[in-house]
DNA sequence: TCGCTATAATAGTCAGAGATGGTCAATTCA
DNA sequence: TGAATTGACCATCTCTGACTATTATAGCGA
């Protein structure tokens, strides 16, 4: 099974155990793994993106270098709020939970189905940064109060 | 006579023996059998169900391959644990789904309870430029299952 | 020495081929 | 008649190679 793709991870990983960040020559690697360099382009971008928490940096020409960074999770300086505040659309946990009480109020859900909403966006359950947290809660209950009203298209809903 | 699709079901249960799950190609499988590969489909999709007590998960492409995976459990306040353990830190979103599916298939979650859920970790909830999706799915889905337990705790359920 | 240029040394992009697995409708079988 | 089987077509993942973009530096002339 190990793929190259898979190996070329692997090592780029072991690589960087000792720290959040390592520098290589994008065609040492390739060489390495005898491969077409483009091949570690192809890891970094399936493997290494923002949504598994790297960044990569390079530069061409002589001297040249590819770095990847591990984000941190927590901390200033790290890319992730930047992005997120870019995206926009952003709910603090109050304002999300006053939203599913007034669901169940309404009796667009049951007791238990507003219980599951607010595990999905509680604070413990989305494990960012505080400011992104709000994004991402955003985005999760928007997409979850689409289904509320899908569901209720789909059956009626009478119970509590 | 047994079927092919019997064989295979067969086949596939003692390579399992000896663990609790096994991984394939489902190319090199439909040969050994001289049948087409979609056969394999059929089997798993018949014999290999989540209300069978498995879980599929495989991949496509180069290195490709069809993971099955067996849930043996009884007693849910295991079964909390073990679908815990599974979701481990971060989970694809179909992985994220079967358990999903596995619930409702259980009778744990009502089918709108399970479409909620889905909609919680599914991609487009979770498209956003913020670390890791996958790590974002699991914090979420972990979070929802020990909902999903308490709510069993507190009030039976009987709907579905 | 100061600029400028040519060249070497890097890395990036993209389209396409190959390798898998998935789906679904039609057909065959028990 | 419902389960089993197949095959055609689709989707996804890897990997490569040709072509492009960028940067450092050596060499050269004013």
């Amino acid at each position: 099974m190990a793929q190259l793709s898979d190996s070329i991870e692997q090592f780029i990983k072991e690589l960087m155990d000792e720290g959040s960040q390592i520098e290589v020559r994008r065609n040492e690697l390739a060489q390495h793994f005898g491969c077409a360099p483009s091949q570690i382009n192809y890891v970094l971008a399936t493997r290494f993106t923002v949504d598994h928490g790297y960044i990569i940096e390079s530069r061409r020409g002589g001297g040249g270098y590819v770095r990847i960074v591990r984000m941190r999770e927590r901390g200033e300086g790290n890319l992730l709020n930047m992005l997120l505040k870019r995206v926009g659309n952003s709910i603090p946990e109050e304002n999300a939970c006053a939203i599913i009480a007034h669901l169940l109020d309404r009796k667009l859900v049951t007791a238990n189905e507003a219980k599951l909403m607010r595990a999905a966006v509680a604070r413990n359950a989305l494990a960012l940064p505080v400011s992104a947290k709000d994004v991402l809660r955003a985005s999760v209950l928007k997409n979850m109060l689409e289904q509320v009203f899908r569901n209720l298209e789909g059956g009626e809903r009478h119970d509590v």
